[in-house]
DNA sequence: GTGGTCTAGACCACA
DNA sequence: GTGGTCTAGACCACA
């Protein structure tokens, strides 16, 4: 796991958001161990403290479940609880702005749905080539 | 002028933006002024020092003009400075990550689409009824 | 403001729960300001860092509200949600333990009574003596 | 034997106490021999140091005794024992918390009263039940 | 002044 | 090994 950090965002924030997405692709399922405290500390470069606050925002979000001693597991179902409250956000919240602004600097919707089937386009070639890599 | 601020962003930024979103809307145009410092202050329940800021942000973006013992003027073109502005972001950050969350989410670009169209003319309703409010 | 901490539990909720007594009692109401972190932490010799995760923790339970730069204030209503919330655990958690350990000692419900009568009495007693004592 | 662990209490310890409730509830006697530490762990799904750490703990408290290649068994007395000590603590502690708790959050006695006898009727029902089912 | 984040590092109880 | 708490202290953006 390696990252790059941003100045605009918090770290420990920024760790949370890299680790929800792993867990949305499908990287972690549910039960599955994760790294320690220290591991992904020194892993990410970054004092362990931080990587604590990471897995307690996960843990009060129902994503992480830890065991004293043991270590820090996948919630079951993680993946659809992050999807459902990213839904919300994003039909609550994301998009009202986005159309908001859309709709000041006058863009047509139109314009922005071909945006996204470059980019899926260009997704699939990009995981196309990752896969060949690993081959 | 009154705002309901949010604790993801700092105060003055926030001010930034509903600022040029005023502008946006056609509220305030080119050589307007705009209220002192203080009064804007004590009109947002906010330390002048905050709205100083904004009012240096804007200023630096060239959207803002200051006259020294006159006051803050709203540059000429500065709609189109703004517009201009946020379309780049729009299309070179906002958009990726839009469709990012889209495609972890599982989002289809029609379902947007749909929520487009209700938005604009739910807009327009709203536009409607506060303009007859205001006559 | 003066604490002595004990072992049992950790310094950061012990504060946590002797600022909720403190709000209960009346002594802080809606919107009053607390110490700053800094301000607290000198007081209770303890780190600004231990503080903050109180303050934190009580925000999130929603007694709290923080104005970056400003400072801490008490949430309109923290006594009440307070109280709230105590209730319900002490009814659905605390109680069922409680009578659950009298039936298994053998403790008649009447002797634990009598028991409190005579705690409110001494509470009381105390109450007096403090009020004149400052008098 | 199965148990549900509480992530704020440790985990050998809420082993203690369930024991101890399981002796007070008659359902282990005087010299009664209990499960192998590691029996027990593999029962409980937990670590064989934990079972130990628990039995250690009942041993220093006088309600286990281990006799060297034989088993850990149950001192004689050890319901006495565990009732004494339990009710010193409760009256000694719980009990002026409890009050506490009570008079902050303007709970009555009264109401504690009938959900006393309302919590003994359940459990009588409870219990029945459960005995007829062993049948 | 005030909140907020972070580092470096220690120490503890527990598994 | 692993989580969890804490100290000492720094630095930043903001009010």
């Amino acid at each position: 796991m390696t990252m790059e950090f941003n100045d605009k965002q918090t770290i420990y924030l920024q760790i949370v958001d890299y680790m929800e997405e792993h867990i949305l692709e499908g990287a972690w399922k549910g039960d599955e161990k994760i790294p320690s405290v220290r591991d992904l500390a020194v892993e990410l470069q970054v004092n362990p403290n931080t990587v604590m606050r990471a897995y307690e925002q996960l843990q009060q979000r129902g994503i992480v479940q830890n065991r004293r001693g043991v270590g820090h597991f996948i919630a079951p179902g993680a993946a659809d609880l992050i999807r459902k409250k990213r839904r919300e956000t994003f039909i609550g919240q994301e998009l009202p702005r986005l159309f908001r602004q859309m709709s000041l600097m006058n863009i047509r919707p139109e314009e922005v749905m071909t945006g996204y089937h470059q980019f899926t386009d260009a997704k699939n070639k990009t995981k196309n080539i990752e896969t060949d890599e690993k081959k």
